[in-house]
DNA sequence: CCGCATCCTCAGAGATACTG
DNA sequence: CAGTATCTCTGAGGATGCGG
């Protein structure tokens, strides 16, 4: 509730430069997904749901290119493709994992603060 | 490390709505200045750094459509206003923080993974 | 001093079709 | 099955000028 100490702006744009990967439209979605375990290309695209097969791509690349996810190939016919969480990622879910927990409480809190808003401001 | 629980797919959904929220280029950045205490609106712009009046006004109208931070005139020639975090602004900060504090100590790791896999995929 | 209005640009996101 | 390739479109973000 208090400053405790000053934020410093190139700590703040750290936070933002992680902030704005985790924020995508995708990325938490997955992450999520991956947390409960490995899954196969398709399986993780209908356990999202409503992501196109190039957004999955997409997101999977940024999230194997910075750590987070390791992507097995098994060179059989057809194909397959397993994504897993690596270390790192399933560290990254603790404080994602806390945003979210803040998030669930406190929908109502924001919903009404836009209503509220929108009301003064029709 | 392991799964708890599983991710529930709305759940999901609500991280990932607050976090694109939190995630476009300057929110946490404001907040974070506003962090330490109420600020005029220049005050808060020289603060953060980079950000044009436009998205200072974009950026302070959503935290405060949110309920994250008021807008307080002074009918005063010249104008004065200032901005201040709500309890649910500090709130957010919260988690938001550990977040950030959660990037500050894996910047590193993140960036080696990246450099290893561009050098892999060169 | 504060910030709205306007115009412009460009990256992100989706739809669709095709390949090993 | 697991992608790549191409196209289109939207909207975030920035520059500039005016108004209370």
């Amino acid at each position: 509730m208090l400053p405790r100490h000053p934020h410093r702006t190139e700590d703040c744009r750290a936070i933002s430069e992680i902030l704005q990967r985790v924020g995508d439209k995708w990325t938490v979605l997955v992450v999520g997904k991956l947390g409960d375990g490995p899954l196969r290309f398709n399986e993780l695209r209908s356990a999202v749901g409503g992501i196109s097969q190039k957004m999955l791509t997409t997101t999977l690349r940024g999230l194997e290119r910075d750590g987070f996810v390791t992507r097995t190939v098994f060179p059989t016919i057809p194909p397959r493709v397993d994504y897993e969480l690596t270390d790192l990622g399933y560290e990254l879910l603790v404080p994602v994992g806390a945003l979210g927990e803040w998030a669930r409480k406190n929908t109502e809190r924001v919903r009404a603060a836009r209503a509220r808003f929108d009301g003064l401001h029709a």
